[in-house]
DNA sequence: AATGGTGATGCGTTTTTTGCATCACTACTG
DNA sequence: CAGTAGTGATGCAAAAAACGCATCACCATT
C-alpha cells in the first residue's frame, strides 16, 4: 500500500529529519534527496521564520531554542494531521490508521501481539508501529509525540501521562518445571538464597520492585544473568536451572495460571515479600487520539480486563 | 506589515480562503492568484487526502464533512503556527504579534480602545484585528478559531468558552443633563414609562437584561429607535431627549461615575429591577495561546481589576 | 600540514506551478 | 425555450521553484 504524503508537509518533515539526524547529509540521504537541496529548504524557512532553527556546528546542527519549539510544533501537527486522516478515513469507511505503540518488555510476548492480531482481524488496513522502552523512555517518546501509546510498568514520572487504565501485576518465578521450588504454591524470597537467578534489566519495573522486597528483607540473590529479553531467559532455563521473574501478563495465559507450558512453570511470590506493582496504559495528556488509536486502546483495555478482570481500573 | 507568508502553509491557507469565500474564483481573486492555478491546488490536496473536501455546486463550492474536518484542522494549525512564532518571537525579544478580538459593542467605545493603547505603547510591534460580534457569534468564531479572545456580555452557552475573568455590570441609563430623570441618585424602571428611550438590539446583553425587567415589572418602554451603536445613540441625544441604556464599562470613566461629560449623564437603574449582568472574558477551552494573546489578555484583566475591583472574578 | 568531515553557494537542468484559452455544466431570465 | 452569466475542470506553453553537480570555506582530528 503506497502511502500518501502530504507535500504541503514536504519542508516540515525535512527539518524534523535533521533534527533527528543532527547532520544536513545524513538526513539527506535517508530522504533520498541531495545534500544541497536539503541545505536550501532549512534555509528557506529559517529565512520565512526570520531567525536560525539550527546551530552550524563542525560535526553537524543542533537545534537552538528556537528550533526545539519549532521542532515541537512540527511534531504537534503531524500527530493532528494523522488524526485528522485516521477520521476522514473512518467516515468514508476504510478504517486506515497507524498506531505507534511503546512499551516495556513484558508485553511483547502474549499480550500485545494477541490484541494486535485480534485488532487487525477486524481492521487489516491499520498498521502497528511497536517500540520497546522503558518507563520514563516511554513517556518521553509520548510527550514527543514520537509515539501514541505506552504501557508502563511502575512507576509514573511525569504529569502530562494520561492514564486510561491500570492493574495489579504480582511478580511471578518461573522455572523447569522439575525444580525444586516449583512444588511451592507460593515462593517466599528466602526460598530463593542459593539458587541461581536472572535478573531483570535495572531500569525495568519487575526489577525495581524485585529490589524494594529485596531491601527490606535483607535478601542477596545469586544473580547468574541480567537480561530484559524474556526470550533469553526462556531458552537459557532450559540449559541451566535457574529462576526468571516476570509478571503474569509478560506469561501465556495457562502458565500464568499455575501450569507448566514446554516444561516451565510459574509460581507467584508471596506479596508480603514483594508488594503488586501497577501496569499502566495511557497516552500524553491532552491529545486527542487518531479514531485508530482510541479503538486500538479501547481494545487494549478489554483484554487487559478479560484477562484480569478483579485487577483492572479504568 | 505581513512580510514572508510561510510558503508551506500556502495550499492550506488556499483551502481556507476557498472555504470562507464558498467559491473558488472568488477566493482566486482575494488570493491574487488565478482561478485555474488555486483550483488545481486544491484538486492536489484533494488527490492527496484521498477524497474530495468540496461540493461542487453549480453557485460555487460547500464544503462537505471530510472538509470540516479538515479545515479545522488547518485553523488550529495555523493558531498554532501564530502561538509557536509569538514564542519565537519573543525569545528573541522582539515582542512581536497579532491579537485577534470579539466583543460586543459594549467595550469599542472606551475600554478596549484604551487597553490596546496601553498595549501597544510597551509593544508595539503587536497588531490587533478587533471585531464586533454578539454573544453567541463570537463563542463560535472563537471555536473555528477565527478569534483569539471574546468579551461577551451575558449569557455564555457553549462548554468550550474559557472564561478567564467576569465583572459584573448594572444596566444604566444615560440622557441629557438636562434631562427630569437626571435629578435621580437611582433609576426605577416605572420612571422610564412614557419617556422616549433608545434600546440597545434584540441580541445583545444589555437589552435582554432590560427584558428580563421589563417583563417582571410588566412595563412597557416607549421605544423610539432601535440600535447597537453607542456612537449614534450618543449624538442622537443631542437632537431629542431619549433615554440611552448602557453598562458602565461602555461609558466613559467619569461618566459611570455619576459626573456629566458632554453635556450627558449616567444614571444606574435599581438592580431590583434589573438584575446584574456579567461581562466575561475567556478564550476557547483547550488552546495554548500565544504569548502575545496571553499578555494582552493578562492586561484586560488587570485594567477591568483597576476599573472594578470589586467586582471583578478571575 | 594533511585529511575527512561539515554546511553554504553558483549555475545549468529538471520539475512544478501558473496563466491563458476553452470546455462542460447549471441556474436564472426574458 | 433559447440566451446569458455564473460556476469548476482541463490542455498547453510560459514562468517559477526546486534540484543536483561541482566547488568553496570552515573546523576538528590526525
Amino acid at each position: 500500500m503506497k502511502v500518501q504524503l502530504m507535500r504541503f508537509m514536504t519542508s516540515l518533515r525535512f527539518i524534523d529529519a535533521v533534527a533527528r539526524e543532527k547532520s544536513i547529509r545524513k538526513a539527506a540521504e535517508k530522504l533520498a534527496i541531495t545534500s544541497t537541496a536539503l541545505n536550501r529548504r532549512i534555509l528557506q524557512i529559517e529565512d520565512e521564520i526570520g531567525q536560525p532553527l539550527f546551530e552550524r556546528l563542525a560535526s553537524g546542527v543542533r537545534l537552538n531554542t528556537a528550533g526545539e519549539l519549532f521542532v515541537q510544533h512540527i511534531r504537534a501537527q503531524q500527530a493532528d494531521l494523522a488524526r485528522v486522516q485516521s477520521q476522514l478515513a473512518d467516515l468514508s469507511g476504510m478504517r486506515r490508521g497507524h498506531v505507534r505503540v511503546t512499551t516495556g518488555a513484558e508485553n511483547l510476548g502474549h499480550f500485545l501481539p494477541d490484541v494486535i492480531a485480534r485488532y487487525r482481524s477486524e481492521h487489516n488496513a491499520v498498521t502497528f508501529d511497536i517500540s520497546r522502552q522503558h518507563g520514563e523512555a516511554a513517556e518521553a517518546a509520548l510527550a514527543s509525540l514520537e509515539t501514541d501509546l505506552a504501557l508502563v510498568f511502575e512507576p509514573i514520572r511525569r504529569s502530562d501521562f494520561q492514564t486510561t487504565a491500570t492493574t495489579r501485576q504480582g511478580v511471578c518465578c518461573f522455572m523447569a518445571e522439575t525444580h525444586d521450588l516449583a512444588q511451592l504454591e507460593t515462593i517466599r524470597l528466602h526460598h530463593l538464597i542459593d539458587f541461581p537467578v536472572i535478573l531483570p534489566t535495572a531500569h525495568s519495573g519487575v526489577r525495581q520492585l524485585l529490589n524494594v522486597g529485596l531491601i527490606r528483607r535483607n535478601i542477596k540473590l545469586a544473580a547468574a544473568l541480567e537480561t530484559d529479553s524474556q526470550e533469553f531467559t526462556q531458552s537459557y532455563i532450559h540449559n541451566e536451572e535457574v529462576i526468571g521473574f516476570q509478571i503474569p501478563i509478560g506469561l501465556p495465559k495457562e502458565m500464568a495460571g499455575g501450569q507448566p507450558v514446554n516444561g516451565l512453570i510459574a509460581r507467584p511470590i508471596d506479596s508480603k515479600d514483594i508488594p503488586q506493582g501497577t501496569l499502566h496504559i495511557g497516552h500524553l495528556r491532552g491529545r486527542v487520539l487518531p479514531v485508530a488509536v482510541a479503538k486500538f486502546m479501547d481494545l487494549m483495555i478489554t483484554a487487559l480486563g478479560e484477562r484480569f478482570p478483579k485487577q483492572l481500573d479504568q
